[in-house]
DNA sequence: GAAATATGAATGAACG
DNA sequence: CGTTCATTCATATTTC
């Protein structure tokens, strides 16, 4: 039973500062910061946490397209054929609907070994998809045990690096 | 910008062996491909899954462009750079390198492990600096109700390495 | 602790 | 060509 981690540092994760400076701002305008207010954000945000100028285009998107989504969303559509993929359902269309309440739950686990199996990844196998998929990705490196569901980079040769392998009882 | 014609779930993906070629010609520095280099490499990546001239033109317009993260919200790459203050000094003219290190390949540079709070899973495992957090405490946060001073902001930086490779017997 | 959900990030494609 | 959108993946967090 090799339980294995993954290993990757972690995403960042916006204070509750940092987030409700974002969001005031999203709330305001929004259209779509400069890059001039990007860096200024990112300078201000930063006193609050450690953030990057991505970290906050990448919100600004995110929120955007979720926030989009989200009204498009029940217009009637009863016919729901996502079966795999996006289960949006989410409904934030306040400004926050949750926060962070770990406030007295201080688990300074830092690496979760959480590495669930089963995170909707499940991609059932469809002749469209596969038909315009890889014929190796199904055939060559799944035996290589590394067959992503999609993205695949360039990879292959090495094996396993994986300099954290912890495995934990189950 | 309302109307989206594909549908989505047709969605080009490069194999990871056209992306190696890709990656390769893309190295090379050829510049723009030309019309007969395009429908070329078409024939040839077809031998390696589905795919069409556009889906070429497309990547390497995405790959330069990214490559050179000119855009304000280039949400091409994950520089990262820490916000302490200082905006990046932008240093970077040169091409870059490698958007998702293959988390497989041994790549011991590039990140970044100056004060990295975040997971110490790769370069200084210790435990200690996954403890010390944010430095906002007293701020107008009371309104969200608490305030999380254990692991909230974390580096940024990262990549998934698209594994989930788990032998695991249950 | 595992499953479910929320959300940051990567990327192909579209738009100007 | 630069920028933005839409979709999907991976992971963080919450819930059970």
């Amino acid at each position: 039973s090799i339980c294995q981690k993954m290993t990757a540092r972690q995403r960042w994760t916006p204070t509750p500062m940092q987030l409700q400076i974002l969001e005031r701002l999203f709330d305001q305008d929004t259209g779509t910061p400069s890059k001039q207010k990007i860096k200024d954000l990112t300078e201000e945000l930063s006193q609050h946490g450690q953030i990057a100028e991505q970290n906050i285009c990448n919100w600004f998107q995110n929120r955007r397209a979720r926030s989009k989504r989200k009204q498009h969303c029940g217009v009637g559509s009863s016919n729901n054929k996502n079966g795999e993929g996006e289960v949006e359902t989410e409904t934030e269309t306040l400004n926050e609907k949750r926060k962070r309440p770990e406030s007295l739950l201080v688990q300074t686990d830092g690496n979760n070994n959480n590495n669930d199996i089963g995170t909707a990844t499940a991609t059932s196998p469809r002749p469209e998809d596969l038909c315009f998929q890889s014929p190796e990705m199904s055939s060559d490196l799944h035996l290589l045990g590394v067959q992503s569901n999609t993205r695949d980079e360039h990879l292959v040769e090495s094996y396993n690096l994986y300099d954290h392998v912890e495995d934990y009882d189950m």
